[in-house]
DNA sequence: TCGACATTTCGACAGATATCGAATTATAGG
DNA sequence: CCTATAATTCGATATCTGTCGAAATGTCGA
């Protein structure tokens, strides 16, 4: 049960839900995540936490970058179900498009450049 | 996505978790329910409202009961993927087999029994 | 019509959660 | 070694959420 509740409140949060269909066939770093969603990094480091706390989300570090994917064949089948639920729903949905498509974009930036421009922009 | 954002948040509470899981198979009045997880009948009453907005249970009134039960076949896809998916964890949990064997003594009495019987004890 | 009663709604309150910015940690490169 | 920087952790705060008991609603039976 615990295991459970872990993934619906993880996947109770607008925020996270966007994370994981940003990670639907790529790994990101957090501050692609970041830019996409538009928050500050302290607060998508948590949230990938939370996602990654229910093993929805896993996590590599690679030098200063940090890189996130959704779990793969080998996980839990509650975890794998609710990820294929989760992505199934957002193929219909018009904000899960809309991100996709600013993703697209980002993707484009190489992370590190991406990283410095977050840093000079302070909007 | 709000659509999507009730389900989840609708299963974020354990004790609606457990609500989902004594409705497989059974239609159930709100005392029955109420009998099972130990709350305020209008803790109840409200828990069964969230999972009513995000069309997980459906709602019937007769007299003066209510009874409750999960969403159809003619549900929306998201809405019946996620009850197959929270079925299918909670067929392999512990605190939902404990809840089904008491569901199985709370069903044996007769509703209108139940009702008195939670009106004497006001332990 | 009146009283009993199952349910829902309301008001209050405690505890959880999302968010930010500041401080901290860890790492790459000069 | 020292600095810049990506990420995380921490402290504070505002909002959301679960819970209860009281009041309101609607329905049955006398």
């Amino acid at each position: 049960m615990r295991d459970l509740l872990a993934i619906t409140k993880a996947l109770a949060d607008e925020n996270r839900i966007r994370a994981v269909a940003l990670l639907e066939g790529h790994e990101l770093c957090l501050c692609q995540i970041v830019e996409v969603l538009g928050l500050a990094s302290s607060t998508v480091s948590r949230h990938m936490s939370i996602l990654h706390q229910a093993r929805l989300v896993e996590t590599r570090k690679q030098g200063r970058w940090a890189y996130f994917r959704l779990a793969d064949e080998d996980a839990p089948d509650t975890v794998r179900d609710a990820i294929v639920w989760v992505l199934a729903a957002l193929a219909r949905d018009k904000q899960g498009k809309l991100d996709r498509k600013e993703l697209k974009a980002v993707l484009k930036m190489e992370p590190e450049e991406l990283c410095r421009r977050q840093g000079e922009c302070k909007c």
